[in-house]
Parts: C-alpha cells; structure tokens; sequence
RNA sequence: GGGGCUGUAGCUCAGCUGGAUAGAGCGACGGUUUCCUAAACCGUAGGUCGUGGGUUCGAGUCCCGCCAGCCCCGCCA
C-alpha cells in the first residue's frame, strides 16, 4: 500500500493547488499548510485511505470542511491518474474523505507481491554496494562469570528482532554483545580460582571449571565474609588492569567458560551476537576523560571527575554529574558507555562509522543513559545526521504481578524457562495427539514442542509494547487461541495442509478472479506489510508486526472457515491458492523476523 | 525531594502523524463440524480511557495540576 499512498499524495496536493489557487498563491508554507494529511482508513466501510485535510483547513480558508471537501473531490475527479488508482471519492462525516482503490489496481499490487520475494518492503537506499549504511544494536549483554537468566529474556529477543528488521531493509547490522567482562567481580573470582585450583593457571590445556554459576556464588561469599580475602580481591583487580600475565590468563578462563555457556542460549534461540565486551573500551577509557577535560566539560568534585549535566537537577537543586573518574582514579560504566558511543560513531578504522546505535536495554537505565548521551552529545562525538536510542523496556513479571522469581524466591535462570516452555508445549502436543488418535514419530514430536515452546516465548515478548511490564505466563503464550505464536504457526500448518492435499501453490499466474469480501479483506491486509515494516524501523517497536500478523492470521482462518479453496470451483480454486500462497509467504517472513521458526504440521 | 515510565472492559493488553460509533484476546454466556488440521469460525454481554482543568472544529492521544503503582537518583553495571 506504501507505494500507492505515495503515489496518491502528490495528486492530492495538486488537487489542493487546483482548487485553492489564491491561497496556494498567497501562502509562503503551502506544504505544511496544505498537507493533504493522507491516512490508512480508520475502518474497512471508510475504504482504504482517507483524506483529513479538509478539516484543517476550514479555518484557513475560511469556508465549511464540506465545501473544501468537495472542492477537494472536484478536482480528483478530474483527474484521470487519480481515477486510475482510485474510485471516485466520498465525502462522510464532518469532512472525511474517503478513498477506495480501485480492485484491477490492486489486482496489479497483489501479482506484484506473489513475484517478489521482498514482499513490497523497499531496500534501503543509502550507501553504495558493500557500504551500506551501519547500524549497530546493542543488546543481551550478561555478566561474565553468571548465568543467563529472566533478566537478559527481553533485551536478548527484542534486541534480535530489531536487528533483523535493519538486515532485512538492506542496512549492514553490528549486533554487539556488550558483555560484562570487566567488572570488580573479577578480583574476587581470581583470587578463588588461584586457592581452589592454582593448576587451572598452569597449565596450557583449557580446564574445565564446573558450574561457574556456583563458582562465582562461592566466591561471592567468600568475598563478604573474609577481610583477608577483600584485600587480596581488590589488588587481583589492579593486577589484572596493569596487564599481569596470570591474571590475564584467568580472566580469559573465565570468559571463554561463560561464552561457551552464553552460546548453547543464543543457538538454541537462533539468535547470532558479535561479542565485544567492556574490556574492549579499557584503551580508549583514559582518553574519554582526558578529552573531555580538554573540551571543558569536566568539573572535579569530591575527588570525582564529573560532567554536570544541563537541565538535569538533584534533590539539592544542584546539576546531577555523571562521573566518569572514581576518587581512586578507576573508571565506571559512564566511561565505557561514552567510550563505546564515541568508538561506535568514529569512522573506520579508528570505529565503527555507524549511523544509527540502538540500546536495547531495561527502563531503569533510562537516566543513565539520558546522561551520558548527553554528555557524549556535548562532546561532539554524536555525528550530526546520526541518531543514537535508547530502547527500553519494561520488567518480565510472575502472574502475581510482581517480578518473575523462582518458587524459591530466586531469579529464574533462562535455561530453565526455556525448557520449561518446551516441556509444556510437548505435553500439550502429547495431549492432543491422544485425543486425535493420531500417531506421529518423536523427532516430529520434540521438533513441534521446540518450535511451539521457543517460539511462544519469544511470541509473548514481543507482541507486548515493550515499554510496559510484561506478564510472563506460560499459560497464555502457549495457548491455542488468541494472540500466540502458536495461532500464527496454526493458520501456516492449514496452508501447508491444503498443499500437501494438492493445492499447488507455486503456479504463476496473473489472472485471479476474487469476488468475496473474506478475499478482499484478506487481499487488502496483505497489501499492508510494507507499511508494517517500515513502521517498526522507525519506531523500534516490534509488537506493531506482532499486531499485524495476528490480524492476518485471523483474517485468513475467517477466510479458511468460510471459503473453500481445494472444492472451489476451478477459477475461484487457482485464485484462491495464490492468495493463500502470498498469505504463507507474508506469515513466514513476518515470522522470521521476529525470530520465530515455522511448522509445516503440528 | 528530583527524574523516568505506567494507569483503557472482570483479567492480559492494542490503539501509528490528534479524526468518524474506543479495539483485540482470555474469561463468561449461546451457536457452528457429511467439507482443505474445530489448535478454527460465528454471535451476545461487558467502558466516565486514574482524576480535575486547558488547547482544538475534534483529545485515550497534546499541555498543566492532582492521585495511585513501578523503576532510577555521585564514585556498582
């Protein structure tokens, strides 16, 4: 429909021209005055676009939104381009008025679709071949040493949607992991490993240290019990930031133990991360703050080197700092986000040269983040022409409301939450299989509770505006009806089915015969999804494409429930396939770029 | 105290640049299967969009006040 709205725009303004020359003549901003403000119809009775201007304008011009309208509508009509995309226009309401395209236009907008495997979604147009304009999203981001748990849920799957949608328009995506693996954990870590098992520093080979999760519990609480233990811990830091040779050696022990850990989660999930961690930035942290006492924006105060920020103030009335030196001359997070921003949007080879960076990241980040791209905004380090975001969201809640924990009381370890949803998705399935009488093999059976299992998790997360709370149910996302996964992957499995009963759906045609509503209404959303796409690319906002395939899916099972395709008379029969074709196509895209693996049968 | 986010049907949530009678799903109640997977479809009931002002031809949407909940607030990330 993009296409069609952006060819319909420009008829309209010079219908607006046409009909209100002296105004046209008279007004220096005539586009702003005069946006034709073309909009998808409210509602299916509205047709497909409407047309708001005519409201507007009534005070401008001094006349009735009806006469404008119609003044508006006289001149469309004489305008055979015009009438060549659409039928004539209708006044309603106030002033509205509605648009309705013609079907032999979009008869040509639907065989369009069924040859092109982009699905009406535009490339990007920027940059040359093999220089396409960067964009870097940063998400998942755990802690070296931990596991993976509820927490890093969201940022891990919001995080790889976004990042698909950008590949899929064509941009070159950096998907950074900005892992946690230069924290003060690691004094506490080191020092550990070299009393429980000084040969794993000895050695060449790679040792295996166990659970890490319970090594780093261990050291933990070594840490807090034991001053001796404390003091060794924090000259282990010092060590390891001036370079010494066997605690180096420990740090990347523990690294590639955890990335090893972090991998079997991103497979299982499908998702691919470029690991570039804090310690990435430890070069660049000295010059960050060494520069921006060079620009003039930093202010000892405390012993701290802080930039004050503009238009943020405390509880004392006084601006909030973002310090970026601690007291004893060490280095925070502030630093290394300012070092990455800078890093990011430095061209190459000294950086990244992105156009556009994404943090996918919690809300309660949202202030420090504020910060420091002000700070770094400051600086000058924020390219004009470049966008940097924060994209946040909202905290995974149990079904009492309030933060997801364990029985127990402790945070939910990621493995087990996916397991746990595979599992239920493989019992429901056993369930069904029963009832059905139906016999299928166990590579069938784990595929399908795989597919269903990660797929409804994944489904839950993004169809919820990110910005809210989320519920976590394993009810809801794994039921059968209402806005899940597994609806969408049902109304793909009735598609398949009609294919394997000998529905061909791979025949070219360009001649189809449609005469129901249900056809129509099914053709008109499709139609839709360029749009969608290029929706969520600007607003980072993925549950609008959740949205939207849902819509389709119950359009298509109205459609399905209604209409025969395999029985239907021969040319109702062959159109009635293509639509279903370009149906499964618009589902399975849209699937893959939430992340969301598909079913031929379930 | 300051900042951020949120408040829409019994529950979980949509609601795009302000537009026509505020939408889904679940749950409730009623119906549909000689037919491509009924994991579906159709129908009924259910609303003072937290609250009070303001801007506008028009406000769930924008602005201000208030109430409630959650999160963050100088040397953790």
């Amino acid at each position: 429909m993009r296409s069609l709205s952006r060819a319909i725009q420009p008829l309209i303004r010079e219908a607006l021209q046409r009909a209100f020359p002296e105004a046209a003549g008279n007004t220096r901003d005539f586009k702003s005055l005069f946006d034709p403000s073309l909009a998808p119809a409210s509602k299916p009775e509205f047709g497909d676009f409407q047309i708001n201007c005519a409201l507007t304008l009534a005070k401008a011009l001094k006349r009735s939104p009806k006469a404008i309208a119609v003044a508006i509508v006289d001149q469309l009509n004489m305008n055979a381009e015009f009438l060549k995309i659409c039928d004539q226009p209708e006044i309603a309401g106030p002033g509205f008025i509605n648009l309705t395209v013609r079907a032999d236009c979009l008869m040509d907008e639907f065989y369009a679709r069924l040859e092109d495997p982009r699905l009406g979604v535009p490339l990007q147009k920027g940059g040359d071949i093999g220089h396409e304009p960067l964009v870097i999203v940063d998400f998942s981001s755990p802690n070296i040493a931990k596991e993976m748990h509820v927490g890093h849920l969201r940022s891990t799957i919001i995080g790889d949607s976004i990042a698909r949608i950008f590949e899929f328009r064509g941009y070159h995506v950096l998907r950074l992991n900005h892992v946690g693996d230069w924290g003060t954990q690691f004094g506490m870590l080191i020092t550990h490993l070299k009393e429980v098992a000084p040969q794993a520093l000895e050695t060449s080979a790679v040792f295996d240290l166990g659970d890490l999760v319970a090594f780093y519990r261990e050291s933990k609480k070594r840490f807090d019990d034991d001053t001796s233990f404390q003091v060794k811990s924090r000259q282990e830091v010092v060590k390891l930031q001036s370079g010494d040779q066997i605690a180096l050696k420990a740090w990347t022990l523990f690294c590639e133990q955890s990335r090893h850990e972090f991998q079997k989660i991103y497979d299982r999930l499908d998702i691919s991360l470029t690991e570039r961690g804090e310690s990435f930035y430890n070069h660049y942290l000295g010059k960050v703050v060494e520069d921006l006492d060079a620009s003039g924006l930093l202010v000892s105060d405390d012993g701290a080197k802080c930039v004050f920020l503009e238009d943020v103030v405390g509880k004392d009335g006084k601006p909030l700092p973002v310090i970026v030196q601690k007291t004893d001359g060490g280095f925070n997070y502030a630093t290394t986000d300012l070092a990455a921003i800078r890093y990011r949007f430095t061209s190459s080879p000294k950086g990244d040269g992105a156009s556009r960076v994404i943090y996918v990241t919690d809300s309660g980040q949202a202030n420090h983040f504020m910060g420091v791209f002000q700070v770094a905004s400051r600086a000058g380090w924020i390219p004009s022409g470049t966008r940097v975001e924060h994209v946040p969201f909202g905290l995974v809640l149990g079904e009492d409301g309030k933060k997801l924990k364990t029985r127990s009381g402790e945070t939910v370890r990621l493995r087990d939450l996916l397991d746990e949803a595979v599992a239920r998705a493989h019992s429901d399935l056993c369930t069904r299989l029963k009832e059905e009488g139906r016999e299928e093999e166990d590579a069938f059976i784990q595929n399908v509770a795989n597919t269903v299992g990660l797929g409804a998790v994944k489904y839950a997360d993004l169809s919820q505006n990110r910005v809210t709370n989320y519920q976590f149910s394993f009810d809801k996302m794994l039921a059968l009806q209402g806005n899940t996964a597994p609806y969408l992957l049902y109304a793909l499995v009735r598609i398949s089915g009609i294919a394997r009963k000998g529905g061909d759906l791979s025949k070219s045609m360009d001649q189809c015969t449609f005469s129901e509503p249900q056809e129509w209404n099914l053709i008109r959303h499709l139609l839709k999804f360029d749009d969608v796409i290029l929706e969520v690319e600007e607003e980072l906002l993925p549950n609008r494409l959740c949205s939207y395939l849902f819509e389709l899916s119950q359009i298509f099972n109205r459609f399905y429930d209604q209409l025969p395709v395999l029985k239907a008379d021969q040319s109702f029969r062959d159109s009635r396939l293509r639509l279903c074709r370009l149906t499964a196509d618009t589902l399975k895209l849209g699937l893959k770029l939430l992340g969301i693996a598909t079913l031929e049968r379930m």
